[in-house]
DNA sequence: CTAGGGTTAG
């Protein structure tokens, strides 16, 4: 496998000015900034179509223009990026004014107005012409019925579907009505009743013989996809039958968001078999897929074939890129993918100082955040989030909260759930737990389990037990079969030496039946991940892991670790939790690291939960007695070890 | 230069 980006030998950006990496872009050629929206161009090619769409509208108007020239127009500004409403209205009030509309001829025009105002999300103005129109066709319903879907009105949609049929005199749905409609009822929002919903339009699909069209099959995928009903997914899926990509390209993100990462591989593989050309979706999806995962080998993989078949690069595509080197532990060569982005925007941005936050580099992030503005993009609710964030890997709360309270005023983004969330999260892991709680108390929402939940861990951390007991039994009544809730009270007692009562919480969880997730850690090696769960003898080379962990451990003990059994598990006789401790997972994913992998070299060790404390304190020391720099990814954020400390400081 | 369609990234 030949490596495209030079291995990650260079240490992260920590001695590296991120600003040297990042593409100069001169703020002069650009416009007031305009907030780019999800999936919009980029900041240059938006303001180049924006002039010649002015200018062709004024050169229209200038001249003598037809109803023919009048649609073409206002299909162009239809899908201008971003919408541009009044463009459009000025267009049909000259329609008006020439007379174009309301006669029986008028139709095509009438529907280009009407679909023109429906992409702009705007259905019930595209209801007003629609409810003006003396004929309509196929078309002219498809468009409404889309304007409402897309706007997220589900029911007048559906109520215009019916119609469609009854009122629309011999206009029956077709390949072009299903997809309009699915779009929109598949979003979140609605229940049981739309999950029914969705089955019957099944029904009517297969009716109209329309079961195989691959426009339908994409979207109905998608539709089942977003109610998380994979299995009805793969139904329509087989049905269609089609070699079309976007067909597969809408039954990979099924998988990926029915939280399915191997069937996604699975299914990219197929498809490559089949000969079916990966689009730049398909990439998008599966390098999210790796990044997950945390699987670098496949990732790069990936991003080979993707160089090899010649795809056009987008922004999307290259942002999903990026966060994959990230996820998999690699910052510097996500840097570089951001460098080698011709075509960054907000997201790309977004993608770059949320990586550099999880992997502890808030300064750096800030650097971005500073780039981003001077190339005259808009910050949005996204951005603040991942600055506070970064913010609150690193421990600065005394930065976090000054952002905080300015972002209002200085980037006009008033804070949202998720802001007053990490403000929370930051003071109540500072310690200022109750700050926290003053926090959560007067912010305008109302807070939700996993932010109370971290506030319990928060009180764990703290040694705060009244709190903590507080929360807890709230949780217990929200939530009964979440596992975390019981270990983190338990957590409490148990870090203050309270064996009985955290006995008892465990007892608890065992009386409910409630489980975790059993912990696991992995490691690349070659082409293989190799993984581990706790006390895991199942490698085929577990001797030599086995001992060699021992040996690394007399080692860090004569450096000076002392093992904090606060951190063994439960169902442990007291004199054997030492012992039980030196096989957590982590340990053993980096004793088989520390064996097969080149002496000094770079280790990146995966975790699925959070990293163990005791764990966390060996690997300071693993790193100094091996010379190793150690990446460990859990499931909140990155750790690099390096030289007997952690880039984290220890507070995480 | 007459109107309508499906799938990606934080």
């Amino acid at each position: 496998m030949r490596l495209f980006l030079p291995p990650p030998s260079t240490p992260p950006c920590a001695s590296r000015d991120p600003l040297d990496a990042a593409p100069r872009r001169s703020p002069s050629t650009r416009r007031a900034p305009t907030r780019q929206r999800r999936g919009g161009a980029t900041a240059t090619a938006t303001s180049s179509s924006r002039s010649t769409l002015s200018a062709a509208v004024r050169d229209l108007l200038a001249d003598d223009p037809t109803p023919r020239a009048f649609s073409a127009l206002l299909k162009a500004a239809s899908s201008a990026s971003p919408p541009r409403p009044s463009l459009g209205a000025q267009l049909h009030a000259q329609a008006v004014v020439r007379g174009f509309l309301g006669g029986e001829d008028s139709t095509i025009l009438a529907t280009a107005v009407l679909s023109f105002y429906a992409s702009c999300r705007e259905p019930d103005l595209a209801r007003k012409v629609f409810d003006g129109m003396p004929r309509r066709n196929a078309v002219t319903w498809n468009a409404l019925i889309k304007g409402y879907a897309q706007a997220g009105r589900r029911e007048e949609a559906i109520l215009l579907f019916r119609d469609m049929k009854w009122q629309g005199s011999h206009v029956a749905p077709d390949r072009y009505t299903f997809p309009a409609l699915l779009s929109g009822i598949g979003r979140e929002g609605g229940s049981g009743r739309t999950k029914e919903l969705g089955g019957a339009l099944h029904v009517h699909i297969i009716k109209a013989g329309l079961e195989r069209d691959p426009f339908v099959g994409a979207s109905l995928v998608s539709m089942y996809a977003a109610r998380r009903t994979l299995e009805d997914a793969k139904v329509a899926f087989d049905q269609v039958g089609s070699s079309d990509p976007i067909v597969w390209s809408s039954m990979i993100s099924a998988y990926v968001n029915c939280e399915e990462e191997e069937g996604a591989l699975l299914i990219f593989f197929n498809m490559l078999c089949q000969d079916i050309k990966p689009t730049q979706f398909v990439y998008s999806s599966v390098f999210s897929v790796c990044g997950r995962m945390g699987i670098l080998e496949m990732g790069k993989q990936v991003h080979a074939h993707s160089l090899k078949s010649n795809t056009e690069k987008d922004a999307a595509m290259l942002n999903a890129l990026l966060t994959m080197y990230s996820d998999c532990g690699c910052i510097s060569d996500a840097q570089k993918v951001f460098s080698s982005n011709d075509s960054v925007n907000v997201i790309s941005y977004n993608s770059m100082i949320s990586a550099l936050g999880q992997h502890g580099y808030p300064k750096e992030a800030l650097e971005y955040f500073r780039q981003m503005k001077f190339a005259g993009l808009m910050p949005d609710e996204v951005t603040l989030l991942n600055l506070l964030s970064s913010f609150n890997h690193a421990g600065l709360v005394h930065e976090g909260l000054q952002m905080f309270n300015s972002m209002l005023d200085i980037e006009g983004i008033k804070p949202m759930y998720q802001h007053y969330a990490c403000v929370v999260d930051m003071l109540a892991r500072s310690g200022e737990i109750g700050e926290a709680m003053k926090t959560i108390n007067e912010m305008p929402f109302e807070a939700e389990a996993p932010l109370w939940r971290i506030v319990l861990g928060a009180c764990s951390k703290h040694r705060d037990i009244e709190t903590g007991k507080h929360i807890a039994k709230m949780l217990f009544e929200i939530e009964p079969y979440e596992a975390t809730n019981y270990i983190l009270l338990g957590n409490i007692y148990a870090r203050l030496g309270r064996w009985t009562e955290a006995e008892k919480v465990r007892n608890l969880m065992d009386e409910k039946s409630v489980y975790k997730d059993d912990a696991s850690s992995w490691i690349e090696m070659g082409q293989r991940t190799h993984r581990f769960g706790v006390g895991d003898r199942s490698h085929p080379i577990s001797r030599e892991i086995y001992r060699n962990l021992d040996r690394l451990i007399s080692t860090i003990k004569v450096a000076g670790y002392v093992p904090d059994i606060s951190f063994a598990a439960h169902n442990i006789q007291r004199d054997r939790k030492e012992e039980s401790l030196y096989y957590h997972c982590e340990k053993l994913a980096f004793a088989f690291g520390d064996l097969a992998a080149p002496s000094g070299g770079t280790l990146r060790i995966m975790k699925n939960l959070r990293v163990c404390g005791d764990c966390h304190c060996a690997y300071k020391y693993f790193s100094l007695v091996t010379g190793r720099e150690i990446i460990l990814r859990d499931n909140q954020r990155f750790h690099h070890f390096n030289r007997g400390f952690c880039s984290c400081g220890d507070y995480w």
